[in-house]
DNA sequence: TAATCGATCTTTTTT
DNA sequence: AGATCGATTA
């Protein structure tokens, strides 16, 4: 590799690069820092092995996590190779419903199954605990899913690190049998079955050994126990596995992943090569220095030295501003200068604005709309979530699945049909005792119903039998190239023509998509919905209507339609996204800001980028502390190292939280931060820069109080330590402490119910009334 | 049985 | 501010 004759595609690696691509015969672990080249790393290895070794693409597994990750590496390795675009390049949950349409038999799963996402693993949950508060259920189904991430059955011992109590075994297994009542699975199950049934089957796994000869992973930081048992099953003698991650980027323990998996990896795979990538070409200099200096404050990290080969560049800039409406405008001000400056250099696409919760995205949203900046929020647009879209999938789900009592139970009385929840657990129960499908029970137990009921049923019943029938014998193969759908919606109500106006059906899968949402009164339903609250649930279904015309209107096309939808959320919000108005511009469509959550941003990078909520108990949160702060601080690191040219960080002296304006401490990061690299700009509060304080945040048992001096002498408001009040809210309580700020006096209070609220004096205390000790 | 009102509580990250 | 739970009413 050392004379002239390099291919041009390797030759635009650097050293070590090259040489993780050129790696052969032992497992390699590959060490990326952020911005090192990792995704061009996988991507030429896979060209090269396909050109230069000869490989069958059929034989390359690629796993990554996310979607987009997925599709970015095929795209990228396709454009050295075209033959690379038959390797398989999946998700780990991907590749798992994959293996589990072909390989299901063995774990008694049928072919046909349908992946239950949390609401549904919820949903089925509360039925075995019935009247429990949904927190308790919620909970539980949390605590099962990371469970199966730790491929931990009910019965194993070590269940005790989730939660060891008889209880939670007796509901995990319970859950289970439903869930195989069912015939469906969950998220956990796509990794956790097919470890199963390669440990079971020698011969599946031995096919599968063979099949694949190089096995990667991206982003293997954060793979889970189970996904790390997957990898172990699937690699053979003479599998060559290849894995790359960064330690300092892990940041989904909460879901089970398990930074151990990197750590360990040399002593799992034995005769490990470990390759380190630690050129950074993305970011500036101080860019660098200011993610790094955070995260060195994490302890056991496998440690690394990125070097930004970018050389220096602009100092990121730490704003200290009063609240969050100035916070938004401090973005929307930045961003706007930017992009309109004479001499042109900032596009809109250039900047992203960061925020630890979903929730934040909203003040951004609501202003940029107003000054005509635009946008597109990444990951929030929760368009699965919505009511109507759940409606619409739980009776195509139904249909592929008539055992789906998650479905079941969501629409058979959906409009109204007449079906109490005690008709329809009794049709559940039967359905259990003589194991056949809801469908057939529901025909056979109608005897036993009300009138009313059973006629409801029946409608029920109909629909179901007619979208199968339209699967079965789609219109086009029919010949009758009549209008889609509406000869059997037509006839069923007159005032079907209102919604049929409201949802036009197009090509393929969306004929019987309309016609089932149509005919089971779902449409009409959401319709009156609009009407009364002028939501847009008909246009959202419509939407859906669209997507299916891409399937063939078949049960296979079904089946496929559903599991995208299953595996792939990330529906990019387009429809709220602001225009500019003065400029018609039509080709710049794409040109925008993007609103993303710092979890999202892994694997992506912008020119500018904007992190906001920098304040205790946002970013990190409040009751985070030790590992769990360890891996908020890593979600710092992965968020400032997105940016490339141009980093501003945000915290605000006072932010709205449960509804009422409170004032906020900054982040504990900031305090960490090096801030010889970072220019302060705003009111820098107290405390911060001079005499800093961070042993007293460090040690963490001091509540606070390292912060804001001690401004007691200052004026008080009339608040004093012990004074009595009452709040509407709250009830009766003591102030506990007063101290000074830049907004005045801070008033910390405890009331009787328990609770702590801290108010300014100046700006909220009006809302607490004064309690005299003589009253 | 369904809808509605009011009180109470909790606020993350996602394949 | 929004979701959720429970009780009360049509």
């Amino acid at each position: 590799m050392t004379d002239g004759g390099l291919p041009p595609y390797l030759e635009v690696l650097n050293a070590e690069q090259r040489r993780a691509v050129l790696h052969t015969g032992k497992p390699l672990l590959i060490l990326a820092g952020a911005g090192s080249g990792k995704t061009r790393v996988i991507t030429t290895k896979i060209a090269w092995l396909i050109r230069e070794k000869g490989l069958a693409p059929q034989s390359i597994l690629a796993v990554t996590f996310t979607n987009k990750a997925a599709r970015e590496m095929a795209q990228r390795a396709r454009m050295i190779d075209e033959r690379a675009a038959d390797a398989m390049l999946r998700t780990f949950h991907s590749f798992g419903a994959w293996f589990l349409r072909r390989n299901g038999k063995f774990a008694g799963l049928d072919s046909g199954f349908v992946i239950y996402d949390d609401d549904d693993m919820i949903s089925l949950l509360g039925t075995i605990m019935k009247g429990e508060p949904k927190m308790e259920v919620k909970r539980t189904a949390y605590n099962i899913s990371r469970a199966k991430d730790y491929f931990l059955a009910p019965d194993d011992p070590a269940l005790a690190m989730i939660d060891g109590s008889k209880r939670f075994r007796t509901l995990y297994a319970g859950y289970e049998e439903k869930l195989a009542a069912t015939g469906n699975v969950d998220f956990g199950d796509l990794i956790k079955k097919p470890v199963e049934i390669l440990r079971a089957e020698p011969v599946v796994a031995q096919r599968f050994r063979e099949r694949f000869s190089v096995i990667m992973v991206d982003e293997y930081q954060d793979a889970n126990v189970a996904q790390f048992a997957l990898l172990k099953e699937l690699c053979g003698e003479n599998t060559y596995v290849c894995v790359v991650g960064d330690d300092d980027q892990s940041i989904y323990r909460f879901r089970g992943a398990e930074v151990k998996n990197i750590l360990q990896f040399p002593d799992k795979f034995s005769g490990t090569d470990i390759i380190r990538l630690e050129s950074n070409y993305r970011s500036t200099s101080p860019i660098l220095k200011t993610a790094s200096s955070v995260v060195d404050h994490n302890r056991g990290r496998l440690g690394k030295t990125l070097r930004a080969e970018r050389g220096t560049g602009m100092q990121p800039v730490l704003a200290f501003l009063p609240d969050q409406d100035e916070e938004v405008n401090f973005a929307a001000e930045l961003i706007g200068n930017s992009v309109k400056a004479k001499n042109k250099q900032s596009r809109w696409s250039d900047w992203a604005v960061l925020y630890r919760t979903n929730a934040q995205s909203l003040g951004f949203e609501t202003e940029f709309l107003r000054r005509g900046i635009p946008y597109k929020v990444i990951g929030s647009l929760k368009f699965y979530e919505r009511e109507e879209i759940k409606d619409a999938l739980a009776l195509l789900s139904f249909l592929v699945n008539p055992r789906d009592e998650v479905a079941f139970r969501r629409v058979v009385n959906k409009p109204a049909r007449g079906l109490g929840a005690v008709t329809v657990d009794r049709l559940i129960e039967a359905g259990a005792e003589r194991g056949s499908s809801l469908l057939e029970t529901a025909k056979t137990e109608m005897e036993g119903l009300s009138a009313k009921a059973k006629k409801g049923i029946a409608a029920f019943i109909k629909v179901m039998e007619d979208g199968k029938a339209l699967l079965e014998k789609p219109p086009e193969a029919n010949g009758t190239n009549g209008k889609n759908g509406k000869s059997a919606a037509a006839k069923k109500k007159s005032r079907g023509a209102k919604d049929a106006d409201a949802l036009v059906s197009g090509e393929g899968l969306s004929v019987c998509v309309t016609q089932m949402i149509k005919d089971s009164g779902i449409a009409e339903y959401h319709l009156v919905q609009d009407e009364i609250m002028g939501n847009q649930r008909i246009n959202n279904l419509q939407e859906l209507v669209n997507a299916a015309s891409l399937y063939a209107g078949t049960a296979e096309g079904l089946l496929e339609f559903l599991e995208h939808i299953e595996l792939d959320r990330s529906l990019e919000d387009s429809s709220l996204a602001g225009k500019t108005p003065q400029d018609g511009d039509t080709a710049a469509a794409e040109d925008k800001v993007t609103l993303i959550t710092f979890h999202n941003t892994k694997g992506l990078e912008f020119r500018k980028v904007i992190m906001t909520g920098l304040e205790q108990g946002v970013f990190p949160r409040e009751d985070k502390k030790d590992d769990e702060l360890e891996e908020e601080r890593r979600l710092f690191y992965v968020g400032a190292t997105r940016a490339m040219d141009e980093l501003y960080l945000s915290s605000c002296a006072m932010r709205r939280m449960y509804g009422r304006t409170l004032p906020v401490d900054p982040s504990v990061f900031l305090r960490e931060v090096e801030t010889s690299c970072l220019r302060i700009v705003g009111k820098a509060p107290r405390g911060f820069g001079a005499a800093r304080q961070s042993q007293a945040w460090a040690g963490g048992s001091g509540k606070n109080a390292a912060y804001g001096g001690n401004g007691g002498a200052a004026e008080t408001g009339g608040w004093r330590r012990g004074q009595r009040l009452f709040h509407d809210d709250y009830g009766y309580g003591a102030v506990a402490e007063v101290r000074g700020s830049d907004e005045g006096p801070v008033v910390r209070a405890q009331f009787e119910t328990g609770r702590e609220v801290r108010f300014l004096a100046d700006h909220q205390g009006a809302a607490y009334v004064k309690i005299s000790d003589d009253a």
